[in-house]
DNA sequence: ACACACTTTCCGTGTAGCGGAAACCCGCAC
DNA sequence: GTGCGGGTTTCCGCTACACGGAAAGTGTGT
């Protein structure tokens, strides 16, 4: 009978979340699917699909295209900005392009998300660097100065979970938990994180903390080619932007909304 | 059998459409929402939005605050930058600047979403009017520059539709059918629509379809005060931007509703 | 003509969603 | 202290609703 005993996998789960698992099904690059990708993406049976995917079709969360393929609906996008990060966005956007146009490099604003840092904006320079994040996209805590930046000032149970796995991903990729936490220490004490081809090859980046009434409420980035000149000049204006959009958030009234970790589950008792 | 009958919209669906009507619960105004107002602004049940709400947190559509209150979670908020608007958007902002810097007014695209104008971006003007539509909000189609350039392309039953119900929002707000159709008929010979205090006293508008292969993707639209001097000289630029746009639609390959075959393949895996 | 891939419909099974009611919690007033 | 009022959480029996395998329907390429 029982043949579910695994924790947290998919499976079987409540109606809501196997809907939630059909919109994941959707990403950047498979922003149209037909029933039979929706169906092999989601690892649901074609008529459960077919059904669910109909219901969400009338929620208008999805929309279906006359060619048949599924999106996802306007409604879906509204409800997207109604999201922390879209007020925080906005309101940092006129700082980030001080930025942009004063330094000429690539800045990044990223927010903590479970265990990735998640790009909310970007702003493109005129000192390009190959590498292209856009917002929505998410990056590792462990090899980006953003994310560093905001690991450092995490729950410490989330950077145990993080320096438990450090997946390389250039020859340059932090591997070693201990190295880690040092960084981590020093990131405190300087509130500056850096990163050189630690996550591609090519490009080093800077990022410092935006605080909020208690704690870090995100991170503000910016990238450059691997030995871009001077770029340590830049670091004054990323902390005057830094220092304006957290005067301006705290002004705003907002809370932090990160959600932090799960935790309770169906444990005993 | 028969479809069921109740006008009312919402009422009782199945699970996917009541989850949905609890994200609807939010709004601009209601960004978070302790239970109650959950149950009460939804219509359901407390001890359904109980349950529902949390599966929802499982889902990572909503996050829980610390103080209880839900809000829409990050997961929803990079869902809905995969809609279709979010590309448009993107597409469109230079030309929307240009509009901007050029003539001063304020500009908005929209889209048609259902029987409302969705506007997904606007750049305020040096010559600013009071009327503060963010991006998010929808306005009606039959009383905004916008909504009538979308209204003139749109789908013949859904203009009966619309003009069936004409609730006028100031003293010069079209309330007669006939008016709107022979409106929406110069629309379309002339590709202009225009608005003079139908929606907010002291503000006139202008607008221009965009338009994609096969129809109109949306509508660039320019809002002004009531007597702006010369506003018709910013037409021009209006639907030189407007051709711009058209035409980095175009280009990138984005469907409204494709028929035939789109080169990317899927290779399984 | 056949084969293949995708979509839609059908329908018997039983599970999971339902929601009223009661308990619980906390701050406040008296 | 006791009672009151708001919100939140838990309980639990009933059955409506979701489930999904299977089969029929549709369209394209060969």
């Amino acid at each position: 009978m029982a043949k579910e005993g695994g924790t947290g996998g998919d499976g079987r789960r409540s109606v809501t979340v196997r809907a939630t698992s059909l919109l994941n099904a959707f990403d950047t690059e498979h922003r149209a699917l037909n029933l039979s990708q929706l169906s092999r993406r989601s690892g649901l049976p074609l008529a459960t699909v077919h059904r669910l995917a109909a219901d969400l079709v009338e929620s208008r969360l999805l929309v279906r295209r006359l060619d048949g393929r599924y999106e996802i609906g306007a409604l879906l996008w509204r409800l997207g900005r109604l999201a922390p990060p879209t007020e925080l966005r906005e309101l940092a956007l006129p700082h980030l392009q001080d930025v942009v146009v004063t330094t000429g490099h690539t800045v990044h604003l990223a927010v903590l998300e479970g265990t990735r840092a998640l790009v909310i904006e970007r702003l493109a320079g005129t000192k390009t660097v190959p590498t292209r994040h856009s917002p929505g996209d998410d990056v590792p805590l462990y090899c980006t100065a953003v994310g560093k930046a905001l690991l450092a000032y995490a729950d410490p149970a989330l950077i145990d979970r993080v320096a438990g796995e450090l997946s390389p991903h250039t020859a340059y990729t932090i591997t070693s938990p201990a190295v880690l936490h040092r960084q981590l220490d020093e990131i405190r004490r300087t509130g500056l994180a850096r990163s050189a081809q630690e996550h591609r090859l090519g490009v080093s980046s800077l990022a410092v903390p935006v605080h909020g009434h208690d704690g870090v409420v995100a991170a503000l980035g910016l990238l450059a080619p691997l030995r871009a000149p001077r770029l340590a000049d830049a670091l004054p204006h990323l902390r005057a932007a830094s220092a304006s959009v957290s005067a301006d958030f705290l002004r705003s009234g907002l809370a932090v909304a990160s959600s932090g970790a799960d935790g309770s589950r169906n444990a005993s008792g």
